[in-house]
DNA sequence: ATATAATATGACCGATTGGTCATAACAAGA
DNA sequence: TCTTGTTATGACCAATCGGTCATATTATAT
């Protein structure tokens, strides 16, 4: 982790190189980042990155630290269904902060998938059971709870429909800030609220009804698509 | 593309440097890889590597081809279905070939999905229509077609569907083979017949279910999945 | 055997890398 | 003003980078 000296530092100060920093994270991985490059873009000696930072990859822990954080605060943020607990809306939850933290920070969600194209999913053998784990086990879980309750299919593999379910989270956002970009005639502003984009409402219905329709168990729930 | 001297080296030799290479771009990005790396695993003399190509972006956009070649290879190799045109035959057909192409060069897939990532999916317009394209228009074309045929559900946005079958058909393959190499106990080999793993046929199965039920027009399609 | 063309080689180049360190600048307390 | 501890600095280091080139080796043709 960054030295005291770092975080001492004026908030003004820090921050400009976190920024440099998240910049060149979000286009290059950590082995070909360059601390040479970074120091120039903020301005700072290459003996003061040294008397911050242990070395690159401190710096670069930092900023995982820091997307974490920026990603629990809209998480938190983003206020519960009221029927708060079903698969689906857990899922549409999820989505919703990722489409936030995409807009509100794109540098850092850069980052974030480079992160996690470098470090892939792993699936994990829970030693009790004996059972696969893919992902954060987050899905997983909630596949199974929807299974064992009323709403999942019980065909469904949930392993590898929480393995789907996590790809997708990763990567719709960035999908759906593009859509939102090109049709939408206004600039985008960080605080821009969300959920005055019909398009970007619409789309994401579309995409839970696709999720929905191939997961859920009650067939039922395509009726209604017909009227659309 | 590469110069002469190295088309026309020995074939043992030329595979060799050709394997070196892949290996080197499977863990690195053009950025990252190294030329002294690759020719001291070769065991050829860095002279002789400017020799054969340009530098390091003329091997690398070799590497590339070589990857389109061996798939498209294994995706001709592949029996058309009888029913051959319609929208989720084809889409199975790919991730059958993508699942070939991850087990018989896993190497050269690594390195696809790198540069997929270090160029990520573009949207292009359509100049005459104005239509937004994702992908590389496949899905795109195929799922228009099936909503103005009769086997896509016509509330479908089309697009993002497409977005999210190239993401699906790039990302499924590591890890079904995961999942075989977990399961199964016997060695894989190259030439291993997928047809014959009952788990690889049931997950593929398990897949194609939920995208056909999620997108499928016709609902009735979910009536069986009872009976599993 | 000799001449010619093609290929292989590694020492060498300037530029850049991550990392160090003696010193300068600064701040706080006396 | 003097002392002490903290922070900032860039010259400097060895290692590595991509790339060059004169020379050595090999293959081909006569």
């Amino acid at each position: 982790m960054p030295k005291d000296t770092f975080l001492k530092l004026p908030a003004e100060k820090r921050k400009l190189i976190e920024r440099v920093a998240i910049d060149e994270f979000a286009d290059n991985s950590l082995q070909s980042a360059s601390v040479n490059t970074i120091v120039h873009n903020a301005g700072i000696a290459k003996g003061s990155f040294y008397q911050y930072f242990e070395n690159l990859e401190d710096l670069y822990n930092h900023v995982l630290g820091l997307v974490r954080e920026r990603k629990l605060e809209l998480m938190q943020a983003l206020p519960l269904q009221n029927n708060g607990l079903d698969t689906f809306a857990y899922l549409e939850r999820l989505i919703r902060a990722s489409l936030a933290f995409e807009l509100n920070y794109p540098q850092l969600s850069k980052v974030e998938r480079r992160h996690n194209f470098e470090n892939p999913i792993t699936s994990t053998i829970d030693p009790e059971t004996g059972q696969r784990l893919s992902g954060d086990g987050r899905f997983h879980a909630f596949l199974q709870q929807g299974v064992y309750h009323e709403d999942i299919a019980t065909w469904l593999d949930t392993d590898m429909a929480a393995y789907l379910l996590t790809l997708i989270s990763q990567w719709i956002s960035p999908y759906l800030l593009d859509r939102f970009k090109q049709d939408s005639v206004r600039e985008i502003s960080a605080d821009y609220d969300l959920n005055n984009s019909s398009l970007l409402h619409d789309l994401i219905q579309n995409l839970m009804d696709i999720l929905m329709a191939g997961m859920a168990r009650d067939p039922q729930i395509r009726k209604d698509f017909y009227n659309k």
